[in-house]
RNA sequence: GGGCGCGUAGCUCAGUGGUAGAGCAUCUGCCUUUUAAGCAGAGGGUCGGUGGUUCGAGACCACCCGCGCUCACCA
């Protein structure tokens, strides 16, 4: 929409003319500054009936009433609404001001505190400043009670495109939307603060490589001008911050933006947030325990539960969480091991599960697609699923004891993964090995395989200690507790094509 | 990228080939404890875009743009 006022419908026009109006009679439209003293939600919570407390808030018109000589209007501030309500008898000019202001003005208002005929908390307004004149109309809804006391919104803003493009509209106007994104805050925080408590160093690493590696994913391309090279936008931290580990920390983590050029819906944005975290000498048996203690922690501490629920089921993420093999749950289900077995076998399987047997799939892509069909869908609880095949896995380390296997897990909940971990691998001769193996696949047409790095494998030859590695999508962790079902509700700006 | 669906006033939505509608929002008048305030009146549209069919298209057809759901791919 433009902002030029002879190019624009009557309701936006009408606003200039207040404005204009409004500057003519020598009311400031655009104030410096305000000095709030109260919220309106402190205010209603605080209130007692005997003291007219003196408050200045400032917040937005949600809602204007006008009855002549006096009006009621809602204003909000960041915790919530609060009515006010002003009387031409009392303040005079400001309420020849006030008939020029609309829903979505920001305003500035001393007064002090009563209650409504009707019992509504209110501020009985002694001086009015408007702070902001608000030139394009919001998509205001109305908010009624019910007989049964329950609150109904009509005509609320639901227009999906519209709340992502101008997500600024839509914390305005949707105070859920609003929270989500506070929780989403809270529990960052609160992660970070714990792995902190742990000594943990929070660390940056380079989101421009010349080579991108540590998951496999298409990469996006962008290029520097005076080094005239091609660079990578990061896929991951992984190889990076083990790196670090070489170097002599006791445990790094970095939580940071990754970018993966591939598909979008409603589990998927380009760019998302992933939280790593290396520790030396530890292995995937004590991460699993970490894990747990540090999504438990996060739950009690931002939401006072370990009991959620997500879409239609009822989450608990008290200890201990069930464990189970990646091999033996898909035999379990199938009656197939996919180490030993034959490939004949596997394709045969794949085949009656519906699976696309098309280009390029390796036995490491089959097995994985077993996997999501066959077991995902049943783990609600949290689950580790652990010791994943060596082929989907060229950054782990080997199990200690089982064959075609290495020391990995991914933790499930509500049939989705919200964690992958393992004993890194350490050894640089198996590292190479894996490597080249990965190059085979590409070769063979796998766009997702690992390119070699190596100034990685020149870092881990110098040796690294036996370390354990930790990998949490955040979105999807924020999804899980504010059960969201599209990735783009827990993100302030999801993706989307440009308007036309 | 494929399949299905959607796009009409600032917002939420009706409108199945014959004069573009409703509620809220907006504007005018009345109204000094209202609350989806009320009462009386008024204005507001490139029906996503471009072509086509038809005497006549918001509606039917084709293509394009955007969004949603879903499949493929992935975390």
């Amino acid at each position: 929409m433009d902002t030029n006022p002879n190019e624009v419908n009557e309701l936006i026009k009408r606003r200039f003319e207040e404005l204009k109006e409004l500057n003519e009679k020598g009311v400031e439209t655009y104030a410096y500054s305000f000095d709030v003293d109260s919220y309106s939600e402190d205010i209603k919570q605080n209130y007692k009936e005997e003291e007219k407390r003196n408050v200045k808030i400032a917040g937005r018109i949600m809602a204007i009433r006008r009855m002549g000589k006096a009006s009621f209007a809602h204003i909000m501030d960041d915790k919530g609404r609060i009515q006010i309500y002003l009387r031409k008898d009392e303040i005079g000019d400001q309420y020849a001001a006030f008939k020029l202001m609309d829903i979505g003005d920001i305003v500035g208002v001393e007064g002090y505190v009563f209650k409504t005929k009707t019992g509504e908390i209110s501020v009985h307004v002694s001086s009015l400043k408007l702070l902001s004149k608000s030139l394009l109309p919001l998509p205001i809804a109305k908010e009624a009670t019910d007989e049964q006391g329950n609150k109904v919104i009509y005509d609320q803003f639901v227009d999906k495109e519209l709340r992502y493009r101008q997500r600024y509209v839509d914390l305005i106007v949707n105070p859920d939307v609003k929270e989500i994104f506070k929780k989403r805050s809270r529990i960052i925080t609160a992660m970070r603060k714990y792995l902190d408590e742990q000594g943990y160093l929070e660390v940056e690493t380079p989101i421009l490589q010349p080579l991108y590696g540590g998951a496999a994913a298409r990469p996006f391309i962008t290029h520097h001008n005076s080094l005239d090279i091609d660079l990578y936008l990061r896929i991951a931290d992984e190889l990076y911050l083990k790196r670090l580990i070489v170097g002599g920390f006791n445990g790094v983590y970095e939580i940071s933006k990754d970018f993966r050029n591939e598909g979008m819906d409603r589990s998927h944005n380009p760019e998302f947030t992933m939280m790593e975290l290396y520790v030396p000498y530890k292995d995937y048996e004590w991460m699993m325990n970490f894990v747990e203690l540090l999504i438990t922690k996060i739950a009690s501490e931002v939401f006072g539960t370990l009991e959620f629920v997500y879409e239609s089921s009822q989450i608990n993420f008290k200890s201990p969480w069930k464990r189970i093999s990646f091999v033996e749950a898909i035999e379990d289900k199938t009656g197939i091991n996919v180490i030993t077995c034959s490939d004949d076998e596997m394709k045969g399987l794949a085949k009656n599960l519906g699976i696309d047997l098309g280009a390029a799939k390796g036995r490491a892509k089959l097995i994985d697609e077993i996997f999501s069909e066959t077991v995902e869908p049943g783990l609600i609880q949290p689950t580790f699923v652990i010791d994943y095949p060596l082929l989907l896995s060229p950054l782990a380390k080997r199990h200690r004891s089982k064959e075609g296997v290495v020391e990995r897990f991914e933790t499930y909940v509500a049939g989705r993964e919200i964690c992958n971990a393992f004993s890194e691998l350490n050894d640089p001769v198996d590292q190479r090995k894996r490597f080249e193996e990965q190059v085979k696949l590409k070769e063979a047409g796998d766009e997702e395989a690992h390119q070699v790095d190596e100034d990685f494998l020149r870092a881990i030859q110098y040796g690294m200690p036996p370390t354990a590695g930790l990998g949490i999508g955040i979105d999807r962790l924020v999804m899980l507790f504010t059960n969201q079902s599209s990735i783009r509700d827990v993100i302030l700006f999801p993706q989307m094509k440009p308007e036309a």
